[in-house]
DNA sequence: CTGAAAGCGCTTACAG
DNA sequence: CTGAAAGCGCTTACAG
């Protein structure tokens, strides 16, 4: 069964595929008379454009692509989540792909979207990526690009964050108005942005309360991942190393699960013993044991915002307009659980 | 700076657009000498093809729709990192919507897909689905259409599943060689197909051990989901009904988060005086304590097989072959951890 | 080996 | 109020 098109619809009612086409789409002048019947019409006949011909006449696609590092992830899938559905609702479609948080698949990803022609890009940047050329590629095509969380400060495009430093810094500070003397950080990959911000806001907290700051506390992962294992391997060191630590900032929930895990394991108490502070709000760090005292990241929200930026920066193209590129910061909460005192 | 045109690069080289657009095709009939100027002049200016052209010319986007009920799940999510991994290997891009276990918005996004004119779509059913028609139009316009998960056995279509039947067996019968003698269940929602097989595998292993199968042990969930809080509340009613039950076999391991959760809070030691095994093996359940024993569901494999599935029937369909459906059923385990004696 | 021509299905400026 | 015509950028059957 083909689908309808035009020509079909016209020729059933004698009438040109001109009239047709502006029948359907409410032109002021075709008569009520003609709209009636080609509209009822292409309804029987079920008659849906066919969109492959209505993109190359409008050169648009309204489709949007999104790389992101990884689909199995609590606060990146809320996003995906966020972004889907404020695109449903001006007719967006999303293509989604992932970087793996390695630079050159991103980059990959970023020329598999342009060459498809999606109308804008959305990206939280791998782990690994420091060059930034294949970004300033799109914006140098005109091509609308908003970073969220994982972003580049050197890119001039608008950017969807939260205040990490800031964050960090209240994360920090709980830890020490509850009492901890020796706070170490589990900082994550040395590269991204937020990584950084989350390291800095610590260390301003440490000295604004004038503690000492330690780098030999500061614990790098392996890889450009926030794994589970991380935290476990991290944790382990920091016991073997720094037994006197009685509190840690952990740049995601998930390492701090597996800080936790570890901590167990060896029969350390927490908080007794050692206090723990996430970043992120995963889920999953409301119903372990111990709760987790983290930061909350609006995940879902930060992708609705998102889309919307980019999105007007869409429309903004089309009519011509320049873009001014915006930076946004999302608010962030601490959320006090069971691990900490 | 617009994108570059093959008539642009036939100008420029004095030649016709037939005659670039055939030597980066690597036609046989264009001069070796011809295709090397046309190639390297095309690198030089960054040539991509208009895909908009080249989708209405051979009548296909490289794109495939994935319908699924919910992005933030464990499950789902490995399922869309196996689809679009291999959608890529083969150039193939996906776009992803929402159902939010709706049927309403099932059948609104497989309309979308199908006004989007993407190649095939992929799809993982909604709890409230229980009429076929949208996904019967899409067969009927020679669409591809591979079902996962959660399928419908009445549409004609391929399908990749789980054996949710022997698998819950397996659980089930877990919880009798470990000494259960009362042993509940929840089912989740009513409608979906996998909910209805669990079921009877949980009731079928339990006649067949020569036990009693009690209907009021059996927990239907209030609406379409498989929450935390449905978990917790049919913990505590159960608790409150059947004090003497010292076994649950429950549908989804988040499920089962949730009912731990509520034993934890009740003072119900697990799995001492009730053992828990749940079902999906999600990643939360290896660190929330205790562990939760479970049925390992291969999500990611899935999406693999489910898109090369459809990517098979895609090139049948164009070839003009008659596509023949298929069930491919994917092997589960028992996962045994702490939640069982 | 090269190219003119038709056509995919739509939109829109223009003429009547 | 209606429609002929051009054109978006490509592919491919056909002619030379």
């Amino acid at each position: 069964m083909k689908p309808v098109t035009l020509k079909e619809i016209a020729d059933k009612l004698n009438i040109s595929v001109t009239t047709v086409s502006k029948a359907l789409k409410d032109y002021p002048d075709v008569s009520p008379k003609t709209k009636a019947l080609v509209k009822e019409l292409a309804a029987t006949l079920n008659y849906t454009p066919n969109s492959f011909a209505v993109n190359l006449r409008t050169k648009e696609s309204k489709t949007i692509g999104l790389v992101i590092p990884e689909v199995v992830h609590h606060f990146f899938s809320n996003v995906i989540k966020g972004i889907i559905s404020e695109a449903e609702k001006v007719g967006y479609l999303v293509i989604i792909l992932q970087s793996n948080e390695s630079y050159e698949l991103e980059k990959k990803q970023i020329e598999l979207l342009m060459s498809h022609r999606v109308d804008g890009i959305l990206i939280s940047l791998a782990n690994g990526t420091a060059d930034f050329k294949h970004l300033n590629a799109v914006i140098n095509q005109d091509k609308p690009l908003v970073m969220f969380d994982k972003i580049a400060k050197l890119v001039k495009c608008s950017k969807i964050i939260i205040d990490d430093q800031k964050a960090a810094y209240m994360a920090t500070q709980h830890l020490i108005d509850t009492g901890c003397k020796r706070i170490a950080h589990f900082r994550g990959p040395l590269l991204p942005q937020n990584s950084i911000d989350r390291f800095l806001g610590y260390k301003k907290a440490l000295l604004d309360n004038g503690m000492e700051y330690d780098p030999s506390l500061v614990y790098l992962n392996d890889c450009d991942e926030n794994s589970f294992d991380d935290g476990k391997m991290n944790a382990a060191k920091l016991y073997k190393e720094h037994n006197d630590v009685d509190g840690i900032f952990i740049n995601t929930d998930l390492v701090a699960i597996g800080a936790i895990s570890e901590f167990n394991r060896l029969g350390v108490k927490i908080p007794d013993e050692i206090s723990i502070v996430g970043f992120s709000n995963w889920f999953m760090s409301s119903v372990i044991s111990p709760t987790i005292t983290t930061i909350d990241q609006p995940g879902y929200t930060m992708g609705q915002i998102a889309f919307n930026q980019l999105y007007k920066e869409i429309k903004d193209i089309k009519n011509s307009l320049t873009i001014t590129p915006e930076i946004i910061q999302l608010e962030t909460a601490l959320i006090k659980r069971e691990s900490t005192k």
